[in-house]
DNA sequence: ACGTGTGAATTTCTTCACAGCC
DNA sequence: GGCTGTGAAGAAATTCACACGT
């Protein structure tokens, strides 16, 4: 195995890694080894394209015998660099910021939402789950004392796209947004989507 | 322009048409027309990828001009099949599927939860937004009752798997899903994850 | 015999580049 | 001049198929 260059490895790999990750920790549960066809059968990939994937990494298996499931778990969280802690503010706390906060399984993967931060004065102090809202107008030093780089985002689509700026202009690197718009940032910052609507767009075309 | 057999067109193309809906809705608020250079800056893509996309379906363009974006809007609205409204039910009524309620998003694009469904007997009965929280026994009824072909899953991850397969027993065609598992189902099945922990994975990987 | 890792073949997706029309 | 629609070219992703190690 030699030095991997991440600049190298298309983003259509990367995408399945997290995936992987899911079915070997459930798969660890009950077994010890498992083989690229049944990886393959639980996520619905042929076997190569298993295999090719694993090799953009590096010799994870042994012939015969398939892969040892706490060994690829290890060096996909490596790879993913989810073997750490993570730390997120979120901002807009409606409806949907509140379940965030509310939802405990984010912790359990090592992102921890430190701070969440609205722009309404209703709202700023008040206590969800064990947090205290803080004023918008706070977040970018807040961002630099806790030198966070993930950004979560939960406000209405109108202000995405200049909440995401303001974040950006105070040195977050990735951000996942909620809202329903897509967001114009420079192409060096990660932006995942997590749009109900537009999956629900996608889906109905096949119905 | 010919009859369009949907088997033909690569899914990859279809998942992008969500997308350019959402621009040219942003778009018609200020003009009437754009062109491929536009769309494409807005959403990331060439300008050759957008016209070659649209081809797909058809020839919606005039040269030198570009394209109208009220007929746009309506091509890809019935290409989607989203000119219509779909109703949805919605298992698991814990804090997201909470938030999901009282989300108000849904319905301005066609997309109704009729019913929201929970196994939990201190749930059931609750009113939430303006829905009563029903017995989880009673959802194939109610999916054959009002021919329902959507279903969001918002439950633990414990319980998707056997609620997504108990679902399609009872004829749900297509599955939003927010649970933290790969579901595994029929392939005529259409499944959409909307799941944040592998969207931070996948993040984390270029931080 | 089993199952990996991987060049080669194949298929799919994207970009190029330009004829044709407004 | 501006911009589409599209064959052809090019790039990328996937699958094939098999040598090789256990």
């Amino acid at each position: 195995m030699t030095t991997v260059n991440k600049a190298e490895i298309p983003d259509i790999v990367v995408s399945r890694l997290p995936r992987y990750l899911r079915v070997l920790k459930n798969l660890r549960e009950t077994k010890k080894t498992t083989n690229s066809t049944e990886l393959g059968k639980l996520l619905g990939y042929s076997s190569a394209q298993v295999r090719k994937d694993f090799s953009q990494f590096g010799e994870f298996g042994k012939q015969g015998t398939g892969y040892n499931i706490d060994y690829l778990i290890n060096q996909f969280q490596q790879i993913l660099q989810v073997n750490q802690t993570w730390d997120i503010v979120l901002i807009g706390v409606g409806n949907l910021g509140r379940a965030i906060l509310n939802y405990r399984g984010f912790e359990k993967h090592g992102f921890f939402i430190r701070g969440a931060f609205d722009d309404d004065p209703h709202i700023i102090g008040e206590k969800i789950g064990n947090k205290v809202v803080r004023d918008i107008a706070e977040v970018g030093d807040f961002i630099k004392e806790f030198d966070i780089k993930i950004a979560m985002i939960a406000t209405p689509a109108s202000e995405a796209q200049s909440v995401a700026e303001m974040l950006v202009a105070n040195n977050i690197k990735a951000i996942l947004t909620y809202a329903s718009t897509i967001l114009n940032l420079p192409p060096e910052i990660r932006v995942e989507y997590s749009d109900p609507i537009i999956s629900l767009q996608h889906i109905s075309y096949y119905l």
